[in-house]
DNA sequence: CGTGTCGTTGAGCGCTTTCAACCCTGGTGG
DNA sequence: CCACCAGGGTTGAAAGCGCTCAACGACACG
């Protein structure tokens, strides 16, 4: 776990890319790139354990960053997945709470290390960054009860048609629901349905079901929703244990 | 929906002891005792509903609030049940986006009603104000992921068991976590039940199974827990279906 | 070409749900 | 004072659904 890769000559501008940064001014971001720190981590390697305190805030340059809590018999529950210039760990060092849950990177991955005194001063030297600070916990916040409307469902059939439709593009005016549109799953199939809640078997289950149906199409991480999800419709009563030969 | 219950003279001072209101200087307090609405609402009553925008900042006077997840066949699911001292909305008035819960009052409840842009207002004058909100909803991020945690277990007795663990009073210095301790559940168990994800008759039956085992003692909406519980060793596979008479 | 990971498919078990009836309490009105 | 009713909670029996374990297939990588 470390390796710097970026030259710090650059590391400017690379910050300067990502999401997380855009509203940050130049100052701001030049003190932040002197301070931080890169870290590399490898597939499956541990940023951040559940129950310890986490005493700084990162940010992902590269790679994508699993956010779980720990379920006895060594599974666990994905709560978040983490890509590109998201960020993690700010509600711990906000609050300085012990986070409630695990951090591991789900692929080879680089962050950005910021330091949690590092982090508050920026905060509290600027009304605006705490007020775009604030909107982000904000969104995030919404972002989790809606992942909970998915976890709520009875069935995985529900879970899933309401996992799809979450990703359904904003309607634009004048275009019916009815239009078919494409969905990239972000991460592994076992890593979603761990998000979901469902075990992989379950998950490749039901997405084999709504094939068969004629309801999507898939192609490996890439499906396509090719008829208005209706999750009340689809679920009339145990069908897809033995699902029609797949005509 | 409606009434007010509280003089305008009174109103400050009430106010001024609602946990909400802590560090709120004396001119914000009466800005917004002048600007908001009192509400009333009779158990069952809806306040909002899923899917459309909050134009206010709700705070709970007095009674119980329930928020909740609407689910397909009439059921729901409970994301936070807020008490006195409570507030409701904040993470929609920030972000502008249309809440993805419904509230509805758990019994008769009086609101304080803070108009969106008043509220904004107090926020963007005051980086003090602006940064204990950020704090608040760090927190509330936080306490929904320990939500998710028992949620995310999967037999009955673990959820109950991982609700009952939160709910253990902070262990002083020097004592042994095997100390028992009182539980008053917040809510109806009905509630309770659909905050755990279980059904009423499940969580009744998980109490009966936990009392039965010297666990725990209940009585009515009062609890208290007698031996320490370690989630993994009260789940031996397959034993509270039938529990034996109960000794 | 071996190896490991990811994903799929099959079979059986166990838990939760559902529907039902019943108990108990508190509130209401005669 | 008591009958009545509504709501919350408990208990019983049956059935559905997801989980687990297992084996297999596909694919990338060394």
């Amino acid at each position: 776990m470390n390796a710097l890769h970026i030259p710090p000559a650059h590391l400017h501008d690379t910050l300067g890319r990502l999401a997380y940064f855009r509203e940050w001014s130049a100052e701001q971001l030049a003190r932040v790139a002197g301070a931080a720190q890169q870290i590399g981590l490898r597939k499956n390697e541990r940023l951040s354990e559940k129950g310890t305190p986490l005493d700084a805030v990162y940010v992902v340059i590269s790679g994508q960053m699993r956010v779980t809590i720990p379920l006895p018999g060594g599974m666990e529950r994905v709560i978040r997945l983490a890509g590109q210039g998201d960020s993690l760990g700010e509600s711990c060092v906000i609050t300085l709470e012990p986070c409630p849950f695990d951090i591991v990177a789900a692929r080879k991955s680089y962050l950005l290390r910021i330091d949690a005194l590092v982090f508050r001063n920026e905060l509290r030297a600027d009304l605006a960054l705490t007020e775009r600070t604030l909107r982000m916990m904000s969104s995030r916040l919404l972002e989790t009860l809606r992942d909970i409307e998915i976890c709520a469902q009875r069935t995985g059939v529900q879970k899933v048609t309401c996992y799809l439709l979450r990703h359904r593009p904003p309607t634009v005016e004048g275009q019916h629901e009815t239009q078919p549109y494409e969905v990239h799953l972000p991460a592994s199939k076992q890593d979603i349905a761990a998000q979901l809640g469902l075990s992989k078997e379950t998950f490749s289950r039901v997405l084999a079901f709504l094939a068969c149906q004629g309801v999507i199409h898939m192609k490996g991480n890439h499906l396509r929703v090719l008829l208005p999800l209706v999750p009340a419709a689809l679920n009339p009563v145990g069908c897809y244990r033995d699902p029609e030969p797949c005509e």
